[in-house]
RNA sequence: GGCCCCUUGGUCAAGUGGUUCAAGACUCCGCCCUCUCACGGCGGCUACACGGGUUCGAAUCCCGUAGGGGUCACCA
């Protein structure tokens, strides 16, 4: 078989040679040491928390080193194309703080200097290489449907054989040149294959760098590189792309480590040296007492959007996955609450070999203490913004007064206090939470605890005796009062002591108060709420609330 | 089913042969502080999947077993 005149017969457009090709993308002018990273996700429009996970791992990798790391898109299945997809992927990953140096929809000086960054547009590029392995004898084209592979699988089965398209099950491999002619100028449509050089019993040792040597046995799959219209899949862009785009750590899930012995021999074949691989475990949900990875289908809290929505700030996504990322972090940031991520010591061998449960306690948690270290005045923006972006119709109501809602937040906040109240998670549970501020949103949340009658005469006494010009003290001082009036002691050790000499004891008045004015039984301090909403707002609430 | 990965408390995890009769964080429970809540403080429950080795000594090394996960496409 003459196999220049194969490559010229399937690629006679191609008329660049590999050396040109290689011309065009030169090595990266990088201090020693410095990684270049990539996210390579497909159109889908679609990004996911395991998305940034790797993602936040691809940054720090390329940052910390001084390196790069940018965004290729890898829409070599135009089933999944979304148009304006990197759009998303960017503005999303860009909310989480992660900023792509270069790269598909990426404007910077250099950012075009080994692109395209869309795979369909490097179609001519990989015909090169293609064309190339074909004239040395290393690709063929194949001529088999759908049916035949399903046939050669069965029979495979049966025989209880390795299953897929290699050595002797091949049926394409040995066709004459003038075979392959007259299949073509019949219009037969192919797909261009690898002839695996890997022999049946081989073994290769690879070094990941998360998982450490890892054996598997070599390639012997006759892997398909172009489909049949002309695109290349997976295996093949990954090779020529990381290759020509100077990646020298690519990252990813670690559905691909069964692939890696493709990989291996299809980089061998090119001649091109293989990257650092660094194959991540899943994030995994528990569904019916079983781990499973999170799915995209099932599990609407996979979506970034899902986060975005319900409001959770950035930053504690971010913290969150860091902790699950870096297996030391959260130590790190235990000491060093105040220092950027940046500054953490990021490590790759630090990740974590098994997949982890995403615990939306522990996101909570982080995110109420991202949310203490900040001040009134950036939640504020930040609750605005959510609030415009997502409920547009209540920005009105919450945010027509501003210097209000900055006392709002310093009250929940506990700004004024020797240390910060630690319950805000997300934007949506704020505001959830700080509903009574606002007539518009007021509603009451609990029952109250005692008699109706008891009630009734406690609300009025407090009206009758409530003096808004009276300081936090005074306001208690009255209460107690008032407690005393029912058989309700102001001492709490007496009452702690004996319990049944009284009717309760201050705190119950102050309770019965709470649930008429702010319709739950538990807030921040009261005085200092109807110094926020007004003496009016609370007396109007107190005799709707009699009313009933 | 073949191949590969993983396996310390409910969850995330420290730990790489001996000051660990196993850190820390989250959750849960109790107590303290306290007008409620939150914060904070103190304390508690709960773990090296199992079985064999190697070794003076193993969570740490080896071999099996079990369980979980992934992958076996002209999808990525």
């Amino acid at each position: 078989m003459d196999n220049q005149k194969l490559a010229q017969l399937l690629f006679p457009e191609v008329t660049t040679t590999i050396d040109e090709v290689e011309a065009r993308f030169p090595a990266r002018d990088l201090p020693e040491g410095a990684q270049v990273t990539r996210m390579g996700p497909s159109p889908t429009g679609f990004i996911h928390l395991g998305n940034l996970y790797s993602g936040l791992a691809d940054e720090r990798i390329a940052h910390q080193s001084g390196g790069i790391f940018y965004l290729r898109i890898e829409d070599t299945d135009n089933k999944r194309k979304v148009e304006g997809a990197e759009d998303i992927i960017i503005s999303v990953l860009k909310y989480f703080g992660i900023e792509f140096d270069q790269g598909a929809g990426i404007e910077s000086p250099e950012s075009d200097a080994y692109g395209p960054y869309y795979q369909r547009q490097r179609k001519d590029i990989y015909h090169v290489y293609a064309k190339n392995l074909v004239a040395q004898g290393l690709a063929y084209p194949c001529f088999c449907t759908e049916e035949e592979i399903a046939q050669i699988k069965e029979k495979q089965t049966e025989q209880k054989v390795i299953t897929g398209y290699h050595t002797t099950w091949t049926r394409c491999r040995d066709l004459t040149l003038e075979q392959i002619e007259e299949k073509i100028a019949a219009g037969m449509p192919y797909t261009l294959r690898l002839r695996s050089q890997g022999k049946e019993g081989n073994d290769i040792i690879f070094r990941d760098q998360i998982r450490g040597s890892v054996k598997f046995p070599e390639n012997i799959m006759d892997v398909v590189i172009l489909k049949k219209d002309g695109i290349p899949t997976y295996h093949f862009a990954h090779a020529i792309d990381d290759h020509l785009m100077h990646t020298t750590m690519v990252i990813r899930g670690e559905e691909w480590l069964s692939s890696v012995p493709t990989h291996v021999e299809l980089h061998k074949v090119l001649g091109f040296r293989l990257p650092k691989y660094a194959h991540t475990a899943h994030l995994m949900k528990m569904d019916n007492g079983n781990k499973r990875k999170l799915s995209k289908r099932k599990d609407p809290e996979l979506s970034l959007d899902y986060y975005r929505q319900d409001g959770y700030h950035p930053q504690g996504v971010k913290v969150y996955l860091m902790t699950l990322l870096n297996s030391n972090f959260e130590q790190w940031y235990d000491k060093h609450p105040n220092s950027p991520i940046e500054e953490f010591p990021y490590s790759v061998k630090k990740m974590s070999k098994s997949g982890a449960l995403f615990d939306i306690m522990k996101l909570n948690d982080i995110c109420k203490n991202e949310f203490s270290k900040l001040e009134p005045e950036d939640v504020y923006e930040f609750l605005h913004t959510w609030c415009t972006n997502y409920h547009p119709d209540m920005v009105d109501v919450y945010f027509a007064d501003k210097e209000k809602f900055i006392k709002i937040l310093e009250l929940t906040m506990g700004v004024h206090q020797k240390r910060r109240r630690k319950d805000f998670i997300n934007a949506k549970q704020i505001m959830e939470s700080i509903h009574y501020f606002f007539d518009a949103t007021y509603h009451i949340v609990d029952e109250q605890k005692y008699d109706a009658e008891t009630v009734e005469a406690v609300l009025k006494a407090y009206l009758a005796s409530y003096d808004h010009s009276a300081d936090a003290n005074g306001w208690f001082n009255n209460i107690k009062e008032i407690g005393e009036q029912f058989g309700f002691t102001g001492n709490m050790r007496e009452y702690k002591k004996n319990p049944e000499n009284f009717k309760g004891n201050v705190s119950h008045i102050a309770e019965i108060i709470r649930i008429a004015t702010v319709g739950q039984s538990n807030s921040p301090d009261q005085w200092a709420i109807y110094h926020i909403i007004g003496e009016d707002m609370m007396r109007e609430r107190i005799e709707k609330y009699l009313a009933k």
